[in-house]
DNA sequence: AGCACGCTTCGGCGAGCGCCGCAACGTCCC
DNA sequence: GGGACGTTGCGGCGCTCGCCGAAGCGTGCT
């Protein structure tokens, strides 16, 4: 059957700024506890539950309880992708405090979109990996043998990433650099050998990752990628 | 800068069941009039200009005055991309009526998406020119030396779809057959030479296309597609 | 067992939105 | 120029939605 689409439930669940502010939170791919998203989006708990419930009716959301915690997520990758999609079209958020100016900048360093490394770092992979050849220079980033190889000479988990129901490779367009990075199934397998390596770490709070000393010297001798490109600008 | 994205605008354009149904219309890439918008909402004139503001003012869509009409499309195709990676999380629109699911059912057989051939007709097209090695097995179904002189040899311009801003290949996942088909600007320009040769013809009214006896045709000789993949389903 | 904590549910308030009819404007046709 | 037509702008009505505070429920800690 080819009927239309009913864009009206998932539009709905998108108009709300503080659902605007929660789905942001979680384009990281972390998991957030209900209390964390109230607080971040500056509503009571009772207002965020209810928020959240849209966002799961909408299938946007999933929750999991965990304890005496419920911890809320992004449902799945076409979630992200779409999210990504729509993303292209809008306007950037206000910024509302210096605080956030700052947590802007940091972001823009390195973090993780949705499962996949992104920002100038994610950039500056995705460009050296094409330059190496281990990624073809097309629109999806193909995964070259070379690139095979290499990667799984870092310790990537290539095979798990190659064959299932989800692309392998994809570009993903960074919002801050406007330039194609790695996600896919092979991004998400990068993504996590890094932090499984300790090359990078989340911050404790918030969407953004810091980048280790053993991380930025692997970044360097392995790919020459300067310091400063995963590091929040100074200032 | 790094900031979020502000969802609210966008989703808030798709929330009204009104605005959804412009947009399912305005999928296939034409542009119509506002009258003919509200009468296919069910929604009065007036009403409909106000919605048709909304999405105008939330980038969705661009209004061309023509004479003493208004015509409205998308935006672009960067509108077409993200609103098919929604529509894949979203749900069937309700059928109203026999006349819309009759409707449905030609959709299913062959309709524009956007600017590129949908439906069984362009899942079908797809099929064949992957196993002929025209496009390659591939996320983005890559265009190979072999299809790119095919493709020039029925009369697509090749040479204006490669090279552009836009992706010259993409993978739309079609959602009657759930399966992939070619679009991006080589897809634009499939569908362009289709309509040109006059292969296919566009419904007077809805976003279907009809296959014409040349069409018929030419695609059982050239591809041996048989006539009732691209035709509606008896009944 | 008792308490503290996180989260959800419920009632109620105010604001915003979708809908229409009517009037006004510009364009096309006779 | 006059009339018909397509479209937009403006009040007004009703409904929904976002917000909160208070209460209820389940979990974890002591």
């Amino acid at each position: 059957m080819a009927r239309d689409r009913d864009f009206t439930t998932v539009g709905r669940a998108l108009a709300a700024p503080a659902r605007s502010v929660f789905v942001n939170l979680l384009m990281d791919g972390t998991t957030r506890p209900a209390g964390e998203l109230a607080h971040a989006a500056g509503v009571s708990p009772s207002t965020a539950s209810e928020h959240l419930g849209v966002l799961v009716d909408a299938g946007l959301v999933r929750c999991e309880p965990r304890g005496r915690h419920r911890y809320y997520a992004l449902a799945g990758p076409d979630v992200a992708t779409a999210l990504e999609a729509l993303g292209g079209l809008t306007g950037d958020a206000p910024v509302t405090s210096l605080r956030r100016s700052r947590e802007a900048e940091r972001l823009a360093g390195a973090r993780f979109c949705y499962d996949h490394l992104a920002g100038r770092l994610g950039v500056a992979l995705t460009d050296a990996w094409v330059e190496r050849g281990w990624l073809a220079d097309s629109d999806t980033l193909a995964l070259t043998a070379v690139g095979s190889d290499g990667l799984r000479g870092i310790g990537v988990d290539v095979d798990a990433a190659v064959g299932g129901r989800r692309a392998t490779t994809r570009a993903c367009t960074d919002w801050t650099e406007r330039r194609p990075h790695l996600a896919g199934a092979l991004g998400a397998a990068v993504g996590a050998r890094f932090l499984r390596a300790g090359w990078v770490v989340r911050a404790p709070a918030g969407r953004g990752v810091r980048v280790t000393p053993t991380g930025l010297d692997m970044l360097r001798t392995a790919w020459g990628i300067d310091s400063d490109i995963a590091l929040p600008t100074a200032g």
